[in-house]
DNA sequence: ATTAAAATATGATTCAAATCATTTTGAAAC
DNA sequence: GTTTCAAAATGATTTGAATCATATTTTAAT
């Protein structure tokens, strides 16, 4: 396998710098910057497994990553997506627990990794940072208990249309700004809305010939966001 | 309605103190002291609703409490349950957003509040009240995302199952060490499963048929605690 | 280009659980 | 104690979606 050049900027050149480590001074981005990892990770690649001891967080440069999580009899679920400028891992770090999730490259992903130690320096004399934790966790727990609630209380349907927003919302739309700006298989879409492939491409077709989306291969296009926005029965 | 008298501690006097605000100096604890309002909610009563201006925290000092959000057609998900020494609403007041829930009094509670301005302005000079925070929210995010999984992939005795363990888990038991130490009605556990009252009435039902609970009215007894371990499909 | 495996698609069947309907019991208010 | 209403219980029916089976298409490796 030919290996991807890897030319990660360093922290304060980052075009992610706007995010988690915005409000780190010179020094505190040194301290991370000197001895971070650059890696990158092919799509479909594992970046840390739910389970292994957390020895080091994850900042996605560049890329698109799943969350998962295994449930009964080896299903898994996604909990949570990363875009560029996301932290991974931090959670486990913080609790000092293993990795509480499986991190899955979903496309070609460049990633820095920080050591539990220099994050854990920087964080312990930075309020502002633990701020900005307190402001991911936050975030994410808002993210869990809404699709909590979907899972428990909305059809297939309506769990399949939010599923599309939600992608859409993460990730945006590609130029064209009507085609989801993410590839996923039937199978990860399942494993999002929580039901089976089957049912998901049932759906999905469903809605094309709606024509409230597009299916072009793995390309999503919405057609509709209104009506989309109807399907999956939302109010906020 | 005649008020129950009110006699709650100071916090350095707190049957809790070793909870949330364990690492508060005396200073601290007498700023929030100080201005505290000591507050009795019966059982069936809100403290606060979702989607309302979040202008306080509370902090539980006796009772047991509910959060709850709505979900399709005006149906109730609980997502949480708050005992003694727990602390709510601390996420609103964090993210300057209005409460994400309902809390609703499960029992007679006493329930101190504090004001915004004086947790935020603690918090603001104190990490380790941050890291508290952290490690709440870190805890709440595991819970939501391991109930999610449930949801999403077991079935409904499964889900009923689980329900129960969590329930003894919170709030342990009563002086028999049998009875689980909350009383809920049918419907609260069919908002708890994500599933409907009838459901959770047979499967109840059929546990209580196999001796592994026993129901005396609200009361639930375990009788089989591996058995129930074991219908609730779980393994950690 | 070929092959094998994985993903997608579709139809048929099954089934868990929701919904609907009714009765019984318990709790709260007076 | 009585009354009313809500909760619990139970039976019947319906339904959404899972499961199963098979065919087709796509993808990845060689």
């Amino acid at each position: 396998m030919k290996r991807k050049s890897i030319d990660i900027p360093s922290c304060d050149n980052c075009k992610n710098s706007k995010d988690f480590f915005c409000n780190l001074s010179e020094p505190e981005k040194q301290i991370i910057s000197e001895k971070k990892g650059d890696n990158f990770y092919k799509k479909g690649q594992v970046i840390f497994y739910e389970g292994n001891h957390a020895n080091g967080l994850f900042c996605l440069y560049d890329g698109k990553v799943k969350l998962t999580k295994l449930g009964k009899d080896g299903k898994e679920q996604i909990i949570r997506f990363s875009k560029d400028g996301d932290i991974l891992g931090y959670r486990s770090l913080l609790s000092n627990e293993p990795y509480h999730a499986t991190a899955t490259a979903m496309e070609d992903s460049y990633i820095c990794t920080i050591s539990k130690e220099k994050f854990l320096t920087v964080i312990e004399d930075n309020p502002k940072l633990s701020f900005k934790v307190i402001q991911l966790l936050s975030k994410d727990l808002k993210g869990a208990e809404q699709h909590l609630i979907d899972v428990a209380q909305k059809s297939v349907k309506e769990r399949i249309a939010e599923s599309l927003l939600l992608l859409q919302t993460t990730f945006g739309y590609l130029a064209d700004n009507r085609t989801i700006n993410i590839q996923m298989s039937r199978s990860e879409i399942a494993d999002m809305a929580g039901t089976t492939t089957e049912s998901t491409i049932r759906t999905l077709a469903q809605l094309n010939e709606k024509n409230i989306i597009e299916l072009n291969g793995k390309n999503i296009v919405i057609n509709d966001m209104k009506e989309l926005i109807k399907c999956s029965n939302s109010y906020d």
